[in-house]
DNA sequence: CTTATGTTTCAAAAAATTTTGAAAGTACAA
DNA sequence: TTGTACTTTCAAAATTTTTTGAAACATAAG
């Protein structure tokens, strides 16, 4: 049960670039290994293929799911439990998006406000208050920016978009 | 030499966020405690403000540097060198941006073209040619967006995007 | 109920990354 | 040339993250 050639260099590079972003090689990688795989794969399955232990796969692929990346398949009659990747790339860039924004970006919001309405006295600080409040409004503008474009369709990102920076 | 306590909330902040993102906990600390100063700072302020060696400071602020985030300042008369942070918050995430774009993206584009045109042949891969074909693709667009935009000026960011944005 | 076929958990081991600190390097001043 | 005041390097140590694998758990089938 070999992986082409091709193949593996996918889900290599898969793996390097998940790391360069904070997100586990194994991760990536079983990410990888399903996209390019049309139909379901069982825990065993990716076990063999990327040769890593059971314990590996059920906590990535847990990880996976809970990104909505991946989708747990019942196959009638069969008792296991088979794996499948969302193939729909610009579905999958969106809901890496919606989820970035939601777990990171929205705690720093969070933590802004917090730091600007502490700082209210204090006379030493006056660089300290602009940087947080500059900061603040820019995360704010690019929370509402990433909220809006996970919202719209693939047409509207490859279409509208594209025109409207040609323009500039 | 102590940090008040919302520095050290913000700094600690910005080094969570920057590992959830892949960079090094301490560089991100470092680029916070050189945004919240207005005056540039020694290396030895730095290893002092945050408690880390002389080598771990060298190498954090080189990588810095390398990024355009921070600069090297001389002052007149001493000959110890100083480093000051891009202020600007908007140039500073245009420049994250235009870096990772080079330096991440780019090879994923070469990757992506490599693959496809050495796997001409082989009759069980058509849905591996598929999908690579749309993550190229995607990441072209992807590309040439990022591109287009780490080109604009802030009043277009928060001024003509925001209102396109809204008309969707 | 018992067995068989799975999945999940998590402490310990392994691996990867980061940090240290001392030695080497650099360059200016005397 | 030598001393001084720095900066840089990098092997080893420390820390953090990831992975393993065996035990616990779950549940369908006999």
């Amino acid at each position: 049960m070999e992986l082409h050639e091709a193949e593996e260099k996918f889900i290599a590079a898969w793996g390097a670039i998940g790391t360069q972003w904070g997100i586990n090689r194994t991760m990536a990688q079983i990410h990888a290994l399903l996209l390019i795989n049309n139909n379901p794969l069982s825990a065993e399955d990716i076990m063999k293929k990327l040769n890593i232990s059971r314990g590996n796969v059920n906590m990535n692929v847990r990880e996976l799911m809970s990104w909505s990346l991946v989708h747990k398949v019942l196959k009638f009659g069969e008792r296991k439990e088979f794996f499948t990747a969302e193939k729909d790339i610009y579905k999958t860039a969106i809901q890496i998006l919606r989820e970035r924004r939601k777990r990171e970006l929205v705690p720093v919001l969070n933590l802004l406000s917090e730091l600007q309405s502490e700082n209210i006295s204090d006379g030493e600080s006056e660089h300290f208050k602009k940087i947080v409040g500059d900061i603040h409004q820019f995360s704010n503008k690019t929370n509402k920016i990433l909220d809006k474009m996970s919202r719209a369709d693939e047409n509207w990102f490859t279409g509208s978009l594209m025109k409207f920076l040609v323009k500039k």
